[in-house]
DNA sequence: ATATATACCTCCAGTGCTGTATGTAAAGGG
DNA sequence: CCCTTTACATACAGCACTGGAGGTATATAT
């Protein structure tokens, strides 16, 4: 019963996928790979072919969701133009991404709240660390520029200005994850995203929208 | 070898003190009663006499410094007058609270970082969950107020602000302790929380020092 | 057509941890 | 001074999980 490259790569998936639903159940920790291969409908043998073990299973899945991820929210950052204009842009995208794809919520669920921020695992949190990380530089360049262009309102420098933003999406983020702020929370969010954005910088137009509106993938 | 009423309370607190350093170093999951009653210089026996599992353990070391903080914290609310600059006071006491004390520290490290949030382990965060509730209403009461005094500064509403004061706070911390920030990370923290805080206003004269300064059990 | 690599499954040995039951020696009350 | 309770230590039973060895049948390359 040997299966074809292709059949492989579905259980592959469907390994992932019964992963990611018993992590989220039961939490990474107690989570047995005998009952991660039940909920895929496979034995152990399978998960020990495809992975090396319940580390590099958790590394896969979030490998999974962050190329999507790094597609969505690169794009913004590619328009230099008008720097505050681009970071809200971005955190619009942000917000719309974890909004209406529930496989990301689910994943970063389970980093905030359903596993270990150990040494061990570092090589499973190597990609988010890198994220967060671009983020935050990201930030810091944005608002340099802002400042530069005398964009920055009184009382406001790059620094804090970055520090706060950075902390904001932080906690709204834990927040969501770990609390299960309702559905649409995410219109509120927006709301004080825009008000904090608004008094960063002198006169910025607020919209409702951001510029990059077209995710196809992301709204279903 | 009986002990006395007071020895079998100094054992009990070194088992905490104990499953804190264990926790924190292999995390909740992986940290074995053994090994924490090694660390603690006592057998397993020990443990199961003052505690009856894991779960009891964790919620006895969330408890210790459960009192701390609504000392610290509960007292800036007392004062009505001037809600903004109340709830300033309160979050500079917080910043002030996690950056003198390394005992709350290190047990937020291990709710954030450490353990996972699973519904077996509700009972240990309860306590956790109460403060954090406790913080958003506190929030969105002084806002409120704010709001009906007038003192609001164009571009925010009381939900508005309260949501992202809260953000802010809960992405401080989750950042702090997930990332290990430098120890004067306090004072860039303190500035863009005081920067803030300003835009909230109309015309609030920020300070550099909460009212409420006198907390010698904290300034060690 | 044959050989080999693939994609699993099954079984087994070993380990580590939990909870409890039992032992014990001293504290503390009457 | 005796009895009970306390504050542990020790010993035991049992489970759950891991990792690997060995099997098997089929895809795929030659």
């Amino acid at each position: 019963m040997r299966r074809t490259k292709s059949q492989s790569e579905e259980t592959r998936q469907r390994i992932l996928d019964a992963a990611e639903t018993v992590f989220i159940d039961i939490g990474v920790s107690k989570a047995s790979l005998e009952r991660i291969a039940a909920e895929a409908g496979v034995t152990r043998g399978a998960i020990y072919w495809h992975f090396a073990n319940k580390q590099e299973l958790l590394t896969a899945i979030f490998a999974r969701v962050y190329d999507l991820h790094v597609a969505v929210l690169a794009r913004t950052f590619e328009d230099a133009a008008d720097p505050l204009r681009m970071v809200l842009d971005w955190a619009l995208n942000v917000i719309e991404l974890f909004g209406s794809d529930e496989h990301t919520r689910t994943v970063y669920k389970i980093i905030v709240t359903r596993c270990e921020y150990l040494s061990e695992m570092r090589e499973a949190f190597t990609l988010q660390r890198s994220m967060h990380d671009t983020m935050v530089e990201n930030f810091r360049r944005a608002f340099e520029r802002a400042e530069q262009a005398g964009q920055l309102a009184d009382g406001w420098t790059a620094a804090t200005a970055s520090t706060t933003l950075h902390c904001f999406i932080s906690g709204l983020l834990d927040n969501w994850l770990r609390y299960d702020f309702d559905t649409d929370v995410a219109t509120s969010l927006r709301v004080a995203l825009q008000s904090l954005m608004a008094s960063f910088g002198r006169e910025v137009a607020v919209s409702a929208r951001p510029r990059n509106d077209s995710h196809p993938q992301l709204s279903g």
